[in-house]
RNA sequence: GGUCCCGUGGUGUAGCGGUUAACAUGCCUGCCUGUCACGCAGGAGAUCGCGGGUUCGAUUCCCGUCGGGACCGCCA
């Protein structure tokens, strides 16, 4: 084996005469006979290398032999191509190289896929072989992608003088939050150590050890079901500033935000930011995660119908129920009374129980099944509510205010994917302020944070935290790009009673908040600054920035929808004797009544 | 915990109550000195995820199960 000097990808027209080493997997061999091509690979990139049976037999006879991805070495002189045999369509097309020498340094196996972009693969295929499939040039850049993206951050904010610090992985199980992953101690038998869903405490820690500006690349984990934009373990960009101030560390996360879209993707990013309450943005589109890309906000007609002929609608204004709709422009046509039908089944799992619909016709002319309840005053007034013309679509949801946002919201983003309303140049990205501090858990029948339970309420509603909780709003923030919650963050509490006010509002007894957070509770009294953060997902921001829509793209390693992982098997049963060693007995899964 | 979709040669798909289970690509062999989606000729390769049921007969219909995916709940 001899040394590489170059990479594939460098073997451009400069090198034309010279000697060189190249060490790679074979892409593809064209084998004519007395002449084989072979397409070299490496991460660089590729290019064509010529065995002539003519010039050298010998290098023919075992580039006879060579198979897709076997790893080989070649010499040999870098020359101009032909006028006639340039490939435009590869950036080393207008040379080649003619091999003098050949060495196979590993072989390989067919494989289970073509090594390609834009093959079709089934994903538990992909996953098992995840080692092939990152050979693909598409996964490689996204990688990078990731890769450059995570360097710039660091390099942000060491330029802003937060300083990466790392906290444990093996903590302390909260009761707050998402359901921990626990890991048994042998040392301290039935005692568990939880996996961090974030290093939040630890970095508030870090605040009154007087660091004042933390982040870390950090690994979260929390044992909750899984989705497109959802793994068990990922990474936050985790941001802790003291004296900061909460406009302070939103305008750098502008800058930061702005800089990687501009560097990354070549596209100017307006600062500041758009910011919208949670109140407007749930008004307005029906998510707190809004993606403003598009139109179609959300309406509110609950006034306009309230003594409606139509008694669906005013019967629910009437309970206290809201009547909010959605103007679909121009598809009158692509939709038959079926599929419009069809569509309640839709919002029906967001709890809705029906979805009302009515077509526009010239002149305010509504169509559909409930047209004949609305007169034509009402439906002028309709019409000049959704700002309706012919040939739209008006879509009701009359319910409670959570269900129409809820059903409403997700049939605003159906309609924009399947009219293709979405433009993936174009980065949205907005703050959503004032969340309530609280909400109140219908089965745990007790308040719950919102955000967590050490946020701090906004100054002006903290004495309503006793009165009226669920009136409280925090001073959070969570950051949004094109309708994913990018990241979130609040100021913090710093003080012991409004710590401990705050715990009480959640139903702790003074004794439960103690033995949970004590430490909290008592480094709160030996100078603590006021401090604030965020956390950023850098799975989801990437996965934005690479134009995918599954996190698993975006992670090397990802687990499948139920967890577990397709390479490595995890996870996966242990001997007794681990058991044993952790005290731990496994009971097993009751069979189905 | 729930709803829905998918599972057929290595890969991606087609198919149908009775087929020699089709196509593309890959793979193997032979031929080929300018290919780059090389070409030509030939060939191998599938107990149709698994279990049960309906049926004279199931890859096809039904139920269950396993695996993958999407969503609701859940995710401070």
């Amino acid at each position: 084996m001899g040394q590489r000097t170059h990479s594939c990808g460098e073997i451009l027209e400069h090198l034309i005469g010279e000697e060189v080493c190249l060490q790679g997997w074979v892409k593809k061999r064209r084998d004519l006979g007395q002449v084989i091509f072979v397409d070299l690979r490496d991460r660089s990139g590729h290019v064509q290398v010529v065995f002539n049976g003519e010039e050298n037999p010998e290098a023919l006879s075992v580039g006879e032999k060579v198979r897709n991805e076997f790893v080989i070495e070649i010499r040999g002189k870098v020359v101009a191509r032909e006028e006639s045999n340039v490939n435009d369509k590869i950036p080393t097309g207008k040379v080649e190289v003619i091999v003098n020498h050949i060495e196979i340094l590993n072989a390989a196996k067919g494989l289970p896929f073509l090594i390609e972009d834009d093959v079709e693969i089934s994903e538990d295929v992909r996953l098992k072989y995840r080692y092939l499939d990152l050979r693909r040039p598409k996964m490689f850049e996204t990688m990078k992608l990731r890769h450059r993206a995570t360097k710039m951050i660091r390099d942000i904010l060491d330029e802003n003088e937060f300083m990466e610090i790392e906290t444990p992985m093996l903590t302390k199980s909260t009761p707050e939050g998402a359901r921990d992953y626990l890991v048994p101690s042998r040392v301290h038998p039935g005692e568990f150590y939880a996996l961090p869903q974030s290093p939040q405490l630890f970095k508030q820690m870090l605040m009154v050890s007087g660091f004042e500006r933390y982040y870390q690349i950090a690994r979260c984990f929390r044992d909750e079901d899984l989705r497109a934009d959802r793994q068990p373990e990922f990474t936050q960009v985790d941001i802790e500033a003291s004296f900061l101030g909460k406009e302070n560390l939103l305008s750098m996360m502008e800058q930061m935000m702005a800089s990687l879209v501009k560097e990354l993707k070549g596209i100017d990013v307006p600062t500041p930011f758009q910011r919208l309450t949670y109140e407007d943005a749930m008004n307005r589109f029906g998510s707190d995660k809004p993606d403003t890309r598009y139109g179609m906000e959300l309406v509110d007609i609950s006034k306009a119908v309230q003594d409606s002929d139509f008694k669906v609608f005013a019967n629910t204004v009437k309970n206290d129920g809201v009547v909010k709709g959605i103007c679909v422009k121009g598809v009158a046509d692509n939709y038959s009374r079926k599929d419009l039908d069809g569509l309640g089944s839709f919002v029906e799992v967001y709890g809705a129980k029906g979805l009302a619909w009515l077509k526009v016709e010239e002149g305010n002319t509504l169509k559909g099944p409930i047209a004949k309840f609305f007169n034509e005053t009402e439906a002028a007034t309709l019409c000049s509510a959704f700002e309706a013309n012919a040939g739209d679509v008006l879509f009701f949801i009359a319910d409670k205010k959570r269900v129409a946002w809820d059903a409403l919201g997700a049939l605003r983003i159906k309609f924009a994917k399947e009219l293709n309303l979405v433009d993936y140049n174009e980065f949205n990205f907005l703050w959503v302020t004032e969340f309530p501090l609280l909400s109140y858990d219908e089965d745990a029948e007790r308040y719950v944070a919102e955000h967590h339970p050490f946020t701090r309420p906004v100054k002006e509603d903290e004495e309503l935290l006793e009165s009226a909780p669920e009136k409280v709003r925090a001073e959070a923030y969570d950051l949004v790009l094109n309708g994913y919650e990018l990241g979130g963050g609040s100021q913090r509490i710093y003080e012991r009673p409004l710590q401990e006010k705050m715990f009480s509002a959640l139903g702790f007894t003074l004794e439960e908040a103690k033995s949970q957070f004590g430490f909290l509770l008592d480094a709160f009294e030996y100078g603590t600054p006021p401090h604030g953060g965020i956390a950023l997902g850098l799975d989801r921001l990437v996965m934005i920035l690479a134009g995918r829509s599954n996190l698993r793209e975006t992670i090397a390693f990802p687990k499948t929808a139920s967890a577990s992982c397709l390479l490595t098997n995890a996870p996966s049963g242990v001997s007794d004797a681990q058991l044993k060693e952790l005290h731990l007995n496994v009971v097993p899964k009751q069979e189905k009544e």
